[in-house]
DNA sequence: AAAGGCGTCACCGTTATCGGTGAGGCTGCA
DNA sequence: TGCAGCCTCACCGATAACGGTGACGCCTTT
């Protein structure tokens, strides 16, 4: 699967997935090499992180190491991954910087994708009011105020794309 | 001055400058080398565009230039804009693609830098209810019917910038 | 002189957002 | 066994946005 995709929420489903079936291992197959996307995935519990450029061969490695009990990285996100790794003590940083839960990133998400409280009460099967409550409460973590304003910040941090 | 400043206009002013005073000749100073700024600036009666770098020669250089009633242009842009210069008879094309009135990308600028409605209202020193005409006739051109959707296509089309 | 684009402002009503607060149930961690 | 964080839903009211339409003066182009 891929993340990021405008409408879904990649993490959200590789959690479930992960959660339901542990024994079901979801490869990430991305365009994106950035360190946000790998970390997340991982976090996420993914079994792989593929560069779409190489998926061919690369996928098969992947299974392989699957199948061994590995996860396999593209080689094009090796290098970043270590890094992050080797960040690990000082790596809350990172956290402070996005403070949001996982819900809250999901509602902004849909919310800077341009869907209405109500329409993302709907997807995520919960009422309005809870959904408000969610953009109530990232908005004052956040200390943004507006609309714009969030959609800005979804674009730095990669939770959305600018062309749709 | 430089354009694109948040919560401002350049090209506003600046062809409000030219308008009322045209004897003043008024340089663009910026740290933008993209066609798209250059375009605009140029098209709004700029007497020259000067990268922020090379600011302290390249100022006296533009001066000169625009006493002898030239416009003078840093050699990090000029071949932009020699390229766009040679597309001419095909220029049409990017009008087409940002089909909107002064008024209406600035309103949209603003709109999407955060500012209500009524807030844009103030600035403009014109009445909400103009405004919104703008709005929904600039959503109604570009069929967009979201804010984040907006906001996307102002950052796109470099009408506002991502950081603030 | 006519036509079209632009900017201005207005009517109407429906729906959404924003702000603050409270409260319950569910986790996981100490 | 706590406590804290998260998710859930609710109350309330004020404000803003959305949609469609009509109309006027202004300027430029035909």
């Amino acid at each position: 699967m891929d993340l990021n995709i405008p409408g879904m929420n990649g993490n959200e489903a590789l959690g479930r997935i992960r959660a339901k079936h542990e024994r079901v291992q979801v490869f990430v197959l991305s365009v994106h090499t950035d360190e946000a996307y790998v970390n997340r995935a991982l976090e996420a519990g993914a079994a792989g992180y593929v560069v779409k450029q190489g998926a061919g061969k690369e996928l098969l490695d992947a299974v392989e190491a699957a199948l061994s009990g590995n996860i396999y990285l593209s080689p094009a996100i090796s290098r970043s991954v270590v890094r992050s790794y080797l960040k690990r003590p000082s790596s809350p940083a990172r956290l402070i910087e996005d403070p949001l839960t996982p819900k809250e990133r999901e509602v902004l998400q849909l919310l800077t994708e341009g869907l209405s409280s109500k329409a993302i009460a709907q997807r995520l099967t919960a009422s309005p009011r809870t959904v408000e409550t969610h953009r109530h409460n990232l908005m004052k973590k956040l200390d943004i105020h507006t609309l714009p304003g969030l959609v800005k910040y979804s674009i730095r941090k990669k939770i959305i794309s600018v062309d749709d």
